[in-house]
DNA sequence: ATCACGCGGGG
DNA sequence: GTGTACGCGTGAT
């Protein structure tokens, strides 16, 4: 048995002799070698809340559930008996859950809808995009669905986080172009005539048919050479990270269906597997088993506010250049005339190698919250922010003995869709130019408010004779002791990043303050989203009396606050939810 | 006012 | 995959 160390990327199951074997996709923090990591240790779980505890785990024993043990947890701050129900397969869950729920002797039953390996991760703390250390042994000879140059491990105990430096990624960015001269493309018909990548390991090219006199142009005999030549890179290189633009409802799909009409096998996955491609709702995600696919475009949508999301859009707006733009439904012009060709095969490189800037740029960002959520990147970068706040919270209701609340129901939901918390105080701007503009602003106004007057779901009650906050305009009541769960979240996450911000100041490593800050906005995107999900129809903690309560002792802090300002002589122009302009007019009134 | 519908990104 | 899912603007009624 020995020691091993790896970077953790990207984390999943199989069923093997019909029990679950976590797997662990990562790297060799020295040697930069791709590992996967088998665990058998880990089995599925969900808590009953019994009214009858003696009578329930009968009923439990007559269903065949055999690991029964009574224990207690908290439910929304309150102490309650539960019985956790160990399974010993993931898909055994939705079987029975129901006739669970259903017993007599049943209230009510929790987590019982937590991906295995989200559960995983959150039971054993450790989080993707970290160092993690276990022990293990190497397996005698990797399996033929495996290639050879991919480590096997299966790890007997002593899983945990490791701290030690986490090395430079290794990402790759991807691009396709279509010739499609009717439209839109379609797979069934119009041909992938270039597939350009970029990265920073060593690559950056456009495989194609032509262009043999350009330098960055990889030349390969037809179309299925292309697809066979981007798999074959891919997998060689094993990047810890592929980004495309738009490539879950685009590239990955176009490229799946062209190589099955070509008979080429787009085996990217570390374990030899293919890509898949899941319907996720509305939109498409496609997955790679080792290395973490990216699609930039959700992420982007988050990041910033803007019109549009193009690649040019986005990309302009971050670096404040132009890219080189061509018009889509002419784009198989510029391939079929040989005058304009070059002009195309510059136009793939620049889209690839701005996907790759944009990466570069945004990862980061990213990775922190990947660490601080615990969930893995590829769910992390097309989760909704509220999605994040959510998950970040369901592994902190773990640590802190807290059940966590059921996704609300389809009725729960649509009644909770319309309703809407006011939002915070807006006066109007006063036309014309002001001069001698003073800016007032409170610092983190929210999730300070959330903090002082304890705003939670567990805090909130209807005892008239307690020990409260009382919330303007709605007379909410809020429990002072003990300090609510969400509240003990936010105030973790903020002297968290207070301290941050101080090795910050006391770092004179550029490099290291970047880093820092990069993890100190994190928390604030963290903590700040942390307001809007109380009002966010299908958050597991929802309280539309917790989201108004917010609001409300905002608006009334600001208006408080300008009305003191007006006291001593100041004019107030605009002001908006957590801040306001006035002119000094030194009439005090 | 309320509701069904369609779109985003990609070429 | 312990699947299964958005949010907004538009035009019609």
């Amino acid at each position: 048995m020995e020691r091993y160390s790896m970077v953790l990327l990207d984390i999943d199951y199989l069923t093997v002799d019909e029990m679950p074997v976590i797997r662990l996709f990562g790297k060799d923090k020295s040697g930069n070698e791709p590992i996967i990591a088998y665990d058998s240790s880990f089995r599925p779980y969900i808590y009953a809340i019994p009214i009858d505890t003696e009578r329930c785990l009968d009923d439990l024993a007559e269903l065949g559930l055999e690991k029964l043990e009574v224990t207690e947890r908290r439910d929304l701050g309150k102490p309650v008996e539960v019985i956790r129900i160990e399974f010993r397969h993931p898909q055994e869950v939705p079987k029975l859950r129901d006739r669970i729920r259903n017993l007599e002797s049943v209230a009510d039953i929790r987590e019982h809808d937590i991906p295995f390996y989200r559960r995983y991760l959150i039971d054993r703390s450790i989080v993707p995009m970290a160092g993690i250390e276990f022990n293990g042994v190497e397996a005698e000879s990797a399996s033929s669905i495996t290639s050879d140059d991919v480590r096997i491990i299966e790890i007997t105990d002593g899983i945990q986080t490791s701290d030690s430096g986490f090395p430079q990624l290794d990402i790759l960015s991807f691009d396709i172009e279509v010739r499609n001269p009717h439209g839109m493309p379609d797979p069934e018909n119009d041909e992938i005539v270039m597939v350009g990548i970029a990265g920073n390991m060593g690559v950056e090219s456009v495989i194609s048919t032509r262009g043999e006199h350009l330098d960055f142009v990889e030349r390969v005999g037809d179309e299925a050479a292309i697809l066979e030549r981007f798999a074959e890179i891919v997998r060689e290189k094993k990047p810890d990270i592929l980004v495309g633009y738009n490539s879950d409802n685009f590239d990955f799909p176009y490229l799946s269906r062209r190589a099955e009409i070509l008979g080429v096998e787009l085996d990217l996955g570390w374990d030899g597997s293919r890509i898949k491609t899941m319907r996720r709702g509305f939109a498409n995600a496609t997955a790679i088993k080792g290395t973490v696919h990216v699609d930039l475009y959700p992420v982007m949508r988050r990041y910033m506010n803007l019109d549009r999301y193009t690649l040019e859009r986005v990309y302009q707006e971050l670096f404040g250049e132009e890219k080189l733009d061509l018009p889509g439904d002419k784009l198989w012009e510029y391939w079929d005339r040989e005058e304009l060709r070059d002009e195309l095969f510059r136009y793939s490189l620049d889209d690839v190698v701005a996907t790759y800037r944009i990466a570069e740029k945004i990862l980061p960002l990213n990775m922190e919250l990947t660490r601080i959520v615990g969930q893995p990147l590829f769910d992390i970068s097309r989760m909704a922010t509220g999605q994040q706040a959510e998950w970040f919270l369901v592994r902190k209701a773990y640590q802190y003995g807290e059940l966590v609340p059921n996704k609300p129901s389809h009725s729960e939901f649509s009644k909770r869709r319309g309703r809407r918390a006011v939002g915070g105080y807006v006066k109007e701007p006063e036309r014309g130019l002001h001069e001698n503009i003073v800016q007032f602003d409170f610092r983190s106004l929210y999730p300070s408010i959330i903090i002082s007057k304890n705003i939670s779901p567990d805090t909130l009650t209807d005892e008239k004779d307690c020990d409260c906050h009382v919330a303007p305009e709605y007379g909410y009541r809020f429990r002072k002791e003990p300090a609510g769960f969400v509240p003990s979240v936010i105030g973790e996450i903020l002297s968290e990043r207070v301290r941050i911000k101080g090795e910050m100041k006391r770092s004179d490593d550029p490099m290291e303050r970047k880093i820092l800050n990069v993890q100190q906005e994190a928390l604030k995107r963290l903590a700040n989203t942390m307001y809007g999900v109380y009002g966010y129809s299908r958050f597991r903690w929802y309280s539309m009396e917790c989201a108004e309560a917010i609001t409300a002792w905002g608006r009334d802090y600001i208006k408080r606050t300008i009305k003191i300002a007006e006291e001593f002589g100041f004019h107030t122009v605009y002001a908006d939810t957590d801040g306001f302009y006035a002119t000094y007019t030194g009439r005090r009134s």
